[in-house]
RNA sequence: GCCGAAGUGGCGGAAUCGGCAGACGCACACGACUCAAAAUCGUGCGGGCUUAGCCCAUGUGGGUUCGACUCCCACCUUCGGCACCA
């Protein structure tokens, strides 16, 4: 053992780990488990500083954990299926599946070289017939329990992707992955009746109590409930047609000056059909529709309505109001009508005062605040009903009630919950994604592939650049199939399913990769299921954390798992900076792994990663500070190499004393032992945790300088070593192995109990107590622990300075805390 | 606009239950070693002043308390999410 080198000993160790299979993990219900899990990668052949932190982070946790006694399962896999590589194979002409192995294959090395402890046995890949077969299982289920169903939808088209995306991955109107402007296209779609699971998904955000707040309330926000009422206004030019709408104030019924329907619903062809308003109104929706998401949601864009001509009648006043069609009704949310009360809401009041619709107070709001609602501006908080015929005189929550179930005696009402979630768009019209099982006979119509025939194979990709979509339709061997029902021709479905469908269920997966009849063992999945420890990238908040959470839900309910949610506890990682900009290609700020690894290696890297900020916080990337870090582990292994050298000299020189020196520095290691064990299990507090140990590596440098060599005392110097790399073997697994070894312990550090602390080294016979007067620190004073409020008070009041500044003034009061602190408080 | 998180030295950050603000690391300065440099080791390092000490200081202004980075109220700034959702 001589200098610090990790590129030798990280290979050597990395090899030896694997040829042991120390991270194999199997079900034994003897002793407690913990899955620790990251968020599996998309393989794209390249390993960033992102991926390097969560696995950093993951890896400590297993490896304390397995220190604990716990069973650990940590494994690895990849979300393989997915545009990307459609895109790269397109490009290099080689086929999404050698494009991906070989990506697999790449990234897989360059995990590896981190020294993480994965157990490899456990391995997936998602876009293996092995693996889609049970997606493709699962879609199955989900049809069986009736939660997928094929509708024509004007659904969002991304024009660069070719393929549609689910409302999740639209954001503010662009695609998320290419931040292309989506369109809108009518086409047959499958969906997941995610929107069933709402009320659940919401309620159970309550069970996750080791979920970070701001992901509950994203999710929160996402699914969007609003409760209210249906209420049905009858057309008066046609007495048979009705119209819903959904509104969250039926206490402002009265208040309805105008009725506005979405340029999609159904009923405006009829409303205007052979009128003279026909044309105008029909070439509005045309050219509404024509508009894009941003266009039309844009709060910039000005809000723009046609009468009709129709009007409808209030439920309740009888009165006639005017239906008008506007740009700003959206038809996939509530009825896609909505009652305009511009008195009392902001966006109808706009809206009226620009079409110079009336305006009718119906809310006064309560004596204690003042303007209802004015020329000016509309009065939108509570208050006592007026203009409301019998209803005059009520609160408006008394009244929305009173209302709503007048409405239903009518039978021209309801309460109605609704939520801004909307169903799941699953399909998507590329080729490397799993093919959903479904057939279409012309005589027994739609048609679940049977188990037994699974998985529906993917046709090995020719020629994938073709306009063609979705590309599938163009092998006939795939799409020519035989009817299961009638044995007919028939027609395979031709789109694939969306990735987010692949990775709603990998963690269960885990559990038991190889197994052949089910997707998942029984037995294994109740052992290791829920995922203890989750942990991934913030983006994930609403998108895959959602889409998990309700896969478990339906296996749940189909009696196949026993656990309602997947993760328990969520950490959701920073991001890496550097210079103060996100790490990216375009901003030329990328720092590699590879290229950290090589030039300082992978425990340095993983220690500053680790060590730079809380795991949950912004990380922002600084060269010199992993230099510190790599000065620091130099520093470990000059500790570690000199002892070495003075082990010949061991049999002859040294004392086993236990002087005041010896005391301070057993009570340091005894100290950081307790304070590393609690910053990692109960805080995550890794940052913590490294400079705890920091401390005591300098610790020992002290006593080794101040203390004669003689005299020092080999063993306790020897315990303290042996320790402390303990203590690191989370952190930075190769260099603790390596030193573990030169420390002469045996076997590998990883499969050693984590150390314990004795609570005798760290109790402290003498403390430091400080003295307070009026709450300022005024001096301390060395006493014995324990001294009582009467002796602290006596020995403060010797202390010269003390006693001057207490001259000729009265005490009032004294408040002590015991071994810390005394203030006195005087007049 | 609504919701959420966060504001502490030159920088990353610490202070875990209301009890010594700035642990640990980086940067910087000085010293030792060296012919010299690097490496290493040591010392110092929030600001101010009339410097044995004192005052100011955790985004701003108030409050509670013997005592506030920590609790309460109001505000400012930054970041993130949602956003014509009826």
């Amino acid at each position: 053992m001589k200098g610090y080198d990790p590129q030798t000993i990280e290979p050597k160790w990395q090899q030896k780990w694997a040829e042991e299979q120390f991270d194999h993990a199997s079900v034994d219900p003897s002793r407690p488990k913990y899955y620790v899990l990251e968020m599996f990668p998309y393989p794209s052949g390249k390993l960033h500083m992102g991926h390097m932190r969560v696995y950093s982070i993951g890896d400590v946790l297993a490896r304390f954990l397995r220190m604990r006694g716990y069973n650990v399962l940590h494994p690895m896999g990849w979300d393989a299926f997915g545009l990307p590589a459609e895109n790269a194979a397109i490009e290099n002409r080689v086929s999404p599946d050698r494009w991906t192995a070989q990506s697999i294959a790449q990234m897989k090395q360059q995990q590896q070289r981190l020294g993480v402890s994965y157990d490899w046995e456990k391995e997936i890949n998602t876009s293996s017939p092995d693996y889609y077969r049970w997606t493709q299982w699962l879609f199955l289920l989900m049809y069986r329990r009736g939660l997928a169903y094929r509708k024509r939808a004007a659904v969002n088209w991304c024009p660069y992707c070719q393929t549609v995306l689910a409302n999740e991955q639209v954001e503010a109107g662009l695609c998320w992955r290419c931040e292309t402007e989506v369109e809108h296209r009518e086409r047959e779609q499958w969906f997941l009746r995610i929107t069933d699971y709402a009320e659940r998904l919401l309620n159970d955000l309550a069970l996750l109590d080791e979920w970070p707040e701001r992901v509950k309330v994203m999710q929160q926000n996402w699914i969007g409930r609003s409760e209210g009422a249906e209420i049905s206004f009858r057309v008066k030019e046609f007495p048979d047609e009705e119209i819903p709408v959904f509104t969250t104030r039926p206490d402002t019924l009265f208040g309805v000056t105008y009725l506005v329907l979405a340029a999609e619903h159904p009923l405006v062809s009829r409303l205007v059909a052979g009128t003279k308003k026909e044309k105008e109104v029909m070439d509005f929706v045309a050219r509404v529709r024509r508009e894009t998401e941003i266009e039309r949601t844009s709060e910039e864009s000005p809000k723009i309505g046609l009468f009709t001509g129709r009007h409808a009648l209030n439920p309740l006043s009888g009165e006639a109001v005017p239906i008008l069609v506007a740009n700003y009704v959206i038809m996939t949310y509530g009825t896609g009508a909505v009652m305009g009360v511009p008195a009392h809401d902001e966006r109808d009041f706009q809206f009226a005062r620009s079409y110079n619709l009336p305006v009718q107070a119906v809310i006064q709001p309560p004596e204690m605040e003042t303007g209802g609602s004015t020329a000016d501006r509309p009065y939108t908080g509570e208050g006592i009903m007026i203009n409301s015929g019998e209803f005059n005189g009520l609160s408006s929550i008394d009244g929305a009630k009173r209302i709503t179930e007048k409405l239903q005696e009518k039978g021209c009402g309801q309460f109605k919950t609704t939520y801004r979630l909307r169903d799941w768009l699953i399909s998507r019209q590329r080729y490397w994604g799993a093919p959903i099982p479904m057939i279409y006979c012309d005589r027994c119509g739609t048609v679940p592939v049977p188990e037994k025939e699974l998985p529906v194979l993917l046709p090995p990709a020719a020629d994938l650049s073709g306009d063609r979509v979705p590309p599938l339709s163009h092998y006939d061997s795939f799409v020519k199939t035989t009817c299961p029902e009638c044995g007919g021709a028939a027609q395979r479905e031709t789109d694939t399913m969306d990735t987010f469908i692949c990775s709603s269920w990998y963690f269960l997966r885990y559990c038991s990769p190889k197994q052949t009849n089910l997707p998942f063992d029984r037995e294994a999945v109740n052992y290791w299921m829920p995922v203890d420890q989750y942990i991934g990238g913030i983006e994930h908040a609403v998108l895959h954390l959602l889409y998990a959470r309700f896969f478990t839900k339906v296996l749940y309910d189909a009696g196949l798992i026993g656990v309602e949610e997947p993760f328990s506890r969520l950490l959701a990682q920073g991001m890496v900076y550097k210079d103060g900009a996100k790490m990216s290609k375009s901003k030329g700020n990328v720092v590699s792994p590879d290229e950290i690894v090589e030039r300082y290696g992978a425990d340095t890297g993983r220690l500053f990663i680790l060590f730079a900020a809380p795991p949950e916080k912004d990380l922002d990337w600084n060269e010199q500070g992993v230099e510190g870090c790599h000065r620091f582990l130099r520093r470990v292994w000059h500790l570690v190499e000199e002892w070495r050298e003075l082990q010949p000299a061991a049999a002859g020189g040294g004392t086993g004393k236990i002087g005041p020196a010896e005391a301070e520095l057993q009570r340091a290691l005894h100290g950081t032992i307790k304070k590393v064990t609690r910053d990692i299990e109960e805080r995550f507090s890794f940052n913590t945790a490294i400079s705890a140990v920091m401390e005591l590596v300098n610790a020992v440098y002290d006593y080794r300088r101040k203390t004669d060599p003689e005299k020092q005392n080999r063993s306790l110097l020897q315990e303290t070593l042996q320790s402390l790399i303990l203590l690191l073997a989370p952190f930075t697994p190769h260099l603790a192995e390596e030193a573990w070894l030169a420390l002469g312990g045996r076997g590998s550090v990883h499969q050693q109990s984590w150390p314990e602390y004795d609570p005798s080294a760290i109790s402290i016979e003498e403390v430091e107590v400080v003295i307070q007067i009026n709450g300022k620190v005024r001096g301390r004073m060395r006493v014995p622990a324990g001294t009582t409020e009467e002796n602290l008070l006596k020995k403060a009041r010797g202390q010269q300075r003390i006693g001057e500044l207490l001259e000729g003034k009265k005490v009032v009061r004294r408040i002590v805390v015991p071994d810390k602190l005394i203030n006195i408080v005087v007049r």
